[in-house]
DNA sequence: CGCCAGGTTAGAG
DNA sequence: CTCTAACATGGC
């Protein structure tokens, strides 16, 4: 079995990673047992599996799927870089946090998080709509549904790995086939409009890759079912872009009123009096503030 | 049972 | 441009 070595940057917890990908026992896109990852992903023509452990301060990736080309393995190992986030340069973000009285005890508890990506972007849009207006756990709910019902699977040794569903599968589905996975009809005909979006070529990872945050986001809203908190969050989750960051979240709004001793919502203005601050790192501040919701 | 949850849209004012 | 109702369902 191959075995492929990636250095970290100083400024990584791969424990935080894992805190965060165990997050729900519904995620059916990977799992986590004995500190160890392993999931599944597309590359090319051909699907490859593959575990991901942290030992003597690298990760490593053990390729589960024999006959990978160098060109498969290299995409492998890219797409592991994206998830984990190894190429942000924290350091900047941390001078900046340890002046900050919301932010300094959180990053101390959870030096090294990063954002656990989603370098799919279809994928991530999908998951921000599915998050819509109700609690993460019913989200995942819906995930799980979702992928059952219409992701490709692969059968390795007695594992057995999701894939999240294609584009092109969901765009031709009604939304009679979704509503007994109890989507509402609204996630439902957002869940399809998303999909065709992508299926017929008008929105792309790489049509959105290296434009600023503001045009991007503008090309996102265009689909019905993306508001600005959705297209931040995708957008935070696949691009990294530091500054995209949901100002409209329920979580964000309590921990602002928490910290200011409000007993009512936050205001927007008050919300971006806050955020202000983090000007440049929304992205980081929001991830370690949910920390604390 | 009631309130809220990782909101968005269409329509009115 | 801002405000509001409707959507709609589970978690706690």
């Amino acid at each position: 079995m191959s075995a492929i070595t990636v250095p970290v940057p100083k400024e990584f917890s791969f424990d935080e990673a894992l805190t965060f990908l165990k997050r729900s026992p519904r995620e059916l896109l990977h799992r986590v047992e004995n500190e160890t990852v392993s999931k599944a992903i597309r590359v090319g023509n051909t699907t490859a599996a593959f575990t991901v452990t942290f030992e003597k301060n690298k990760l490593h990736v053990r390729l589960l799927t024999d006959g990978l080309t160098p060109g498969q393995q290299y995409e492998v190992v890219a797409y592991i870089r994206e998830w984990f986030d190894l190429d942000t340069d924290l350091k900047p973000f941390y001078a900046l946090a340890d002046k900050d009285k919301l932010l300094k005890d959180l990053v101390k508890q959870h030096y090294g998080y990063r954002i656990v990506g989603q370098p799919d972007l279809y994928e991530s849009l999908t998951w921000a709509m599915l998050g819509q207006q109700i609690n993460v756990a019913f989200a995942y709910t819906l995930k799980q549904h979702f992928v059952e019902n219409f992701g490709a699977t692969l059968q390795h040794g007695d594992q057995k790995y999701f894939l999240f569903p294609e584009p092109a599968t969901v765009a031709v589905l009604t939304t009679d086939q979704l509503l007994p996975l109890q989507f509402s009809r609204q996630k439902a005909t957002y869940a399809v409009t998303i999909a065709e979006a992508f299926a017929n070529g008008n929105v792309s990872k790489e049509s959105l890759q290296g434009l600023p945050l503001q045009e991007a986001k503008e090309r996102l809203i265009k689909i019905k079912g993306v508001g600005n908190w959705t297209a931040n969050y995708a957008l935070m989750k696949t691009f990294r872009y530091p500054d995209a960051f949901p100002l409209e979240d329920a979580g964000l709004y309590n921990v602002v009123k928490k910290y200011k001793k409000l007993d009512r919502k936050p205001t927007a203005d008050e919300m971006k009096k806050v955020f202000k601050k983090y000007k440049g790192w929304e992205a980081y501040a929001t991830l370690y503030l949910w920390k604390s919701a």
